[in-house]
RNA sequence: GUGGCUGUAGCUCAGUUGGCAGAGCACCUGUCUGUGGAUCAGGACGUCGCGGGUUCGAGCCCCGUCAGCCACCCCA
């Protein structure tokens, strides 16, 4: 059958109306996490200038993971990979004419030049979310607690989706004292990231071979394993306190695991994994990261916030049974046609349901009855109505509720509230 | 970017040592003219991902290529 369709690009995305609406769903819930929080809306350009990424030194793999390409006129140009340089950008144009704390949020796509797989495309939905101004425990709190509320909403328990947190700076001070010095952060960083994909003797060969010491492998195991590490940390415990307080303490727990890209952030850090399934997946992840505006030539100003992508999201949802039910059709109700005679009956009595309120689908043209009714039930409509000889003659309209099977003439003028009756009966 | 697995009907898949292309689900039609879902009866459906090679003969073997998946890598 389908031959000679013309391929879509490598990665990206279709979504046919069931995925649209997962997507939609995702996108309603993140809708409803931020602006209960207060943040407002916002959104940046698709492409950009490859400079805008190029700028923050050390981060070459936005240049080999970026989708980048010359345009007519011999512009390099990108399709966004990330947008926090871009919100950088924006901030710092109008950084004396915006009100703080400034509190926004955008959920829109991205892409990166990746290698696709399950839960990684080219082309994926993200959500962005940040609060600039305010450099403290308690801002840093919220977020977190926006990220919560989002787990919940969706119906991802604390047992399902866990948020881990740690502090940067704790760490390094953690760092000073068994030490490791400053040139070898990278090498631990990677190191910590890498040991819940090893095993324990396996990391800890492989850490000596990376050039850590005995005594420095000793200390730094006793470290990513000590549960109450944060109560030494004036900041992390104003946090849990915040979180506390915040009502969402349950979905949160301190790992001196999390360090998430060293360069990037430079206190709080964050990652949400689901914790459901065999494999631990990332959910979302962020913290607070102080330095970006002066990086890119605005005044110094806190930043705080987490980005999560659609993808990874879905599939834990579908793990878990969290989608809700598709439904085909946005109208609950069908018009029949029962003949050329009467479709322009059918039009008219469908303008008249949506005149009050109602979405309606006409069907298109006279077709069996039969079939019409399937159509009705394939795309789980509730109703359907039946104009022919006999109702017309009297005045009258055959109701049918789909869902029970059972069918009444109504007066035309009563249409409208029996219908509404039977749809909020169910 | 590296290594591996997979690709057969709309979907999920089977296909023996190389010998006529299969199943389930979905789809279409059912006693001539006003009613969907369930059952029954019948029917249609293939570039075996694509290109080349070996062979009397290839879905099956070999090479290449594309795509999906898995592990690395990375996760802004």
């Amino acid at each position: 059958m389908a031959k000679n369709i013309i391929p879509s690009v490598k990665g990206t995305r279709e979504f046919y109306p069931e995925e649209m609406a997962l997507r939609n769903f995702i996108y309603e819930k993140v809708r409803r996490a931020s602006q209960q929080f207060g943040y407002q809306e916002w959104e940046a350009p698709y492409l950009e200038t490859l400079e805008l990424y190029a700028a923050k030194s050390g981060e070459e793999l936005v240049k080999e993971q970026a989708f980048t390409f010359v345009d007519r006129g011999g512009s390099r140009v990108t399709l966004r990979p990330e947008l926090t340089p871009s919100l950088a950008r924006m901030i710092a144009k109008k950084q004396r004419q915006l009100t703080y704390p400034l509190r926004w949020w955008s959920f829109g796509p991205f892409w990166r030049y990746e290698r696709p797989q399950k839960g990684r495309s080219r082309e994926f939905f993200q959500w962005n979310i940040d609060m600039l101004g305010p450099d403290t425990p308690e801002a840093d709190a919220e977020l977190i607690a926006v990220a919560a509320s989002f787990l919940k909403s969706v119906g991802l328990s604390p047992g399902q989706a866990t948020i881990y947190v740690n502090n940067r700076r704790l760490m390094d001070s953690q760092f000073d004292a068994i030490g490791i010095p400053a040139e070898s952060r990278l090498l631990v960083s990677n190191l910590v990231d890498r040991r819940n994909k090893m095993k324990e003797d396996a990391w800890q060969t492989y850490a000596l071979e990376a050039g850590l010491n005995r005594s420095q492998l000793g200390g730094l195991i006793a470290l990513l394993e000590n549960k109450d590490l944060w109560k030494e940390w004036e900041d992390l415990r104003r946090l849990f306190t915040a979180l506390d307080a915040l009502g969402v303490s349950e979905y949160v727990e301190f790992d001196a695991n999390v360090v998430r890209g060293l360069l990037y952030y430079t206190g709080t850090v964050f990652e949400a994994f689901d914790v459901s399934g065999s494999v631990r997946r990332s959910l979302l992840g962020g913290g607070r990261y102080n330095n970006l505006l002066a990086d890119v030539g605005g005044d110094p100003l806190s930043a705080v916030g987490f980005a999560m992508g659609d993808v990874v999201v879905g599939i834990v949802l579908a793990e878990n049974g969290l989608i809700p039910e598709f439904e085909p059709s946005p109208a609950p109700v069908l018009v029949t046609v029962f003949s050329e005679e009467f479709l322009a009956e059918s039009l008219a009595l469908s303008a008249e349901l949506r005149k009050a309120g109602l979405n309606v689908t006409n069907y298109p043209e006279p077709a069996k009855i039969a079939n019409q009714f399937k159509f009705a039930n394939k795309m789980g409509m509730k109703i359907a109505l039946i104009l022919g000889a006999i109702e017309v003659e009297s005045g009258q309209v055959a109701v049918k509720d789909l869902v029970s099977g059972e069918q009444v003439n109504v007066a035309r003028a009563d249409v409208p509230e029996r219908i509404k009756q039977i749809l909020a009966s169910e």
